[in-house]
DNA sequence: ACTTGAAGTTGACGTAGCGTCAACGACTAC
DNA sequence: GTAGTCGTTGACGCTACGTCAACTTCAAGT
């Protein structure tokens, strides 16, 4: 008793374009061709089929299937799948933190907010300055920025730390020579930090002094980036309004 | 101040072609080209950019994120949004499902099992047979079933359910009116039948058979098929025995 | 003036899993 | 003979770019 393309297509809830392309990729040869080179299936084929389309249904790729239906040993097979589960939770885990930030910024638009990321924050994972910055700013450019936090995944803000860490120790060294805030050499490291925090948010000038003025005058900030040499945030702080003036548009 | 294609790459974490391509499908034009076609862009365009990476962050696509950034009135990007919204919603909840019906299938491969899809049970949304058909098939088979139960939408469930009784509506009218159940026109719902429960299952002819038997043995089957109308299960049955015997190879 | 290197350009193909024509062949029914 | 149905093999299209390949432009060094 032997199929033809479109009856089993019928029955497996498929086109007959799947079955040819199933065949094209080697996945699912038919068990035999009639002239003109139509395609007949039996029995075998679509238990095979029916296993190809429950794999399917797990979401598992055409060629990771071929590779569980090729392994001899279960072993193997379920190595395959334990792979494809973790996948799985990490991307519901992603959808979660989409969803949360969809609606932060859903409720950001009809406040009549601009999407605009704001995080005068970067580089901190945790955002102990809540209170003080909505005070300071309001509560849409909290919401962005803390919204914005939260999606940053662990090495992210590893990678984002670093980069600030780098920075700081170059300036620290340049500020030990004696060399001044406008000095080519401290204004492209200041650069570099500029364009770090670009990405988050890209403040015209007044808003770049404004975030050197926040990072001396708050205590958590100063204490947070100096670990304890306030000369050095002081210097940092200058080097910035010199950038400021020099490369950024009023 | 403009900046290079590859200074703005850099500052917003994205490679020169996706800037190119942007600027392909009108997503984001530079400010200005210099001739050799050399782009640059200014503090509008990275602004852009940035809305542009936010939105693609939250899993829009590329037009989407256009249609968002031309609304002029937040209301409709607000629209477009809830619509991705529900999208994600709905993708974590299959992910869910998938995530259920992945480790079931490792289960059933570490203990020996060989991922045949077995539902004795098709055209029932829930399954008040569990038990019954523990004892009757063993575990391995009734796991396989209700896993691939629980996986059905609603209107898939429902379209099979139309599917069952419009075949047993027929049959009745067949039987009223004295057709024998090889009679072609019987045969031809039965095959219907077949087909049918192959969605979910490819019974051989014994399978086919004693499903035919389960059919009327059990007392809770056969109130469900027949709705009290018991002959008509019972010529169900008989004409699915006479289906497999014609029409499924041993 | 010449070479070299860096950075830019356009064009094209590749990715996964088929959908969707187009153009044609084979078989059945009338 | 002809219409209809079912099949075939290409081939292009879809997302969001990655990745060559082949050139051009521009500034720096010799």
């Amino acid at each position: 008793m032997s199929w033809s393309i479109n009856e089993v297509a019928r029955a497996a809830g498929v086109t007959s374009r799947t079955l040819r392309h199933y065949h094209a990729i080697g996945l699912l040869e038919p068990a035999w061709t009639a002239d003109g080179g139509r395609r007949f299936y039996e029995q075998e084929q679509l238990l095979r089929l029916q296993r190809i389309l429950l794999l399917r249904e797990l979401g598992l790729g055409l060629d990771a299937i071929g590779e569980v239906l090729a392994a001899q040993d279960g072993a193997s097979a379920v190595e395959v799948l334990r792979r494809h589960r973790a996948w799985l939770l990490a991307e519901r885990a992603r959808l979660d933190r989409l969803v949360v930030t969809v609606e932060s910024t859903m409720t950001t638009l009809e406040k009549g907010g601009t999407m605009t990321v704001n995080s005068m924050f970067a580089g901190f994972e945790q955002n102990p300055y809540e209170e003080e910055a909505r005070s300071r700013w309001g509560d849409l450019a909290v919401d962005d920025a803390t919204a914005r936090m939260r999606r940053w995944s662990a090495d992210q803000a590893a990678q984002a730390r670093e980069g600030f860490g780098a920075a700081l120790a170059a300036l620290a060294a340049l500020r030990a020579d004696g060399v001044p805030v406008d000095d080519p050499r401290a204004q492209d490291v200041v650069d570099g930090h500029y364009r770090w925090v670009c990405l988050f948010w890209t403040p015209d000038r007044d808003a770049y002094r404004g975030l050197a003025d926040l990072y001396v005058d708050d205590d958590r900030f100063r204490q947070n980036i100096g670990q304890g040499d306030d000369a050095l945030v002081e210097y940092l702080r200058d080097a910035m309004k010199a950038y400021a003036d020099s490369r950024l548009g009023q």
